[in-house]
DNA sequence: CCAAGACATTGACGAAAGTCGATGTGTTGA
DNA sequence: TCAACACATCGACTTTCGTCAATGTCTTGG
């Protein structure tokens, strides 16, 4: 395998990260560091995989609850966090509620720690 | 603007995101969520930055303490969360302790969230 | 061999997070 | 109008997390 040429994913996400480019402020870390939260959560991961992937990319909160072994109440609350951080945007149609992956603040995030393409 | 053709950054992450382009299991979830959990913190985020940015890819403890305004045992603690989760490697020389960035773990993380690219 | 320095570990404490049961708020169908 | 349903909020509890002071471990210079 060549050496020189070829720049590996490694290469090119640590060479153009913007966290390794040069130091975060902490200003900058107070507000990343709140989105990186939301999604440290394993329910939490699951539940923004379940949305994204959803048919349509959304998905209703009668989905979401069948799909764990919590309580309605605790899904209601990750789904909170998740919104309020702006992962997901929230759309109440009737009866139900529609949550939504927004790609733009996932976007950002990886962005942020990978490559740095704008 | 046109909207047809072009692809923008939000588009290609959102679509080739492992995470959104089928649900992840329980145990995926449960084994990318504790290396969310180590980056998500400001104190934590500013310290990988810090080493990442570092002249020569390093940075030795010393150097880390000086940046912020916490006890040496906090920045150890911190250092210690980063490392346990592959995020930062360890390098003793003498009676110094360098760190430097796993770039393989932060480009897989980042591939995970953002563009699937391998 | 010993004192000083660099970093890690321990123990303790307040703050924050995850979970649940109970309850509240809208909406719909009868 | 009212009962049933979908979802959110509240209050309480346990666990985890961030932080520090005190102490331990290892290395080096004298």
């Amino acid at each position: 395998m060549s050496k020189s040429l070829e720049l590996t994913p490694v290469e090119t996400v640590a060479c153009c990260s913007p966290l390794m480019s040069e130091p975060i402020s902490t200003d900058q870390a107070d507000r990343i560091a709140p989105l990186l939260k939301a999604l440290a959560d394993p329910v939490r991961l699951r539940l923004l995989s379940l949305v994204g992937a959803h048919a349509d990319g959304e998905a209703c909160v009668c989905d979401l609850n069948d799909a764990f072994e919590l309580s309605q109440p605790t899904i209601s609350h990750h789904l909170k966090v998740l919104h309020e951080v702006g992962l997901l945007d929230r759309d109440k149609r009737g009866v139900w509620v529609y949550y939504r992956v927004n790609a733009t603040a996932l976007a950002d995030l990886a962005g942020l720690l990978g490559r740095g393409v704008r």
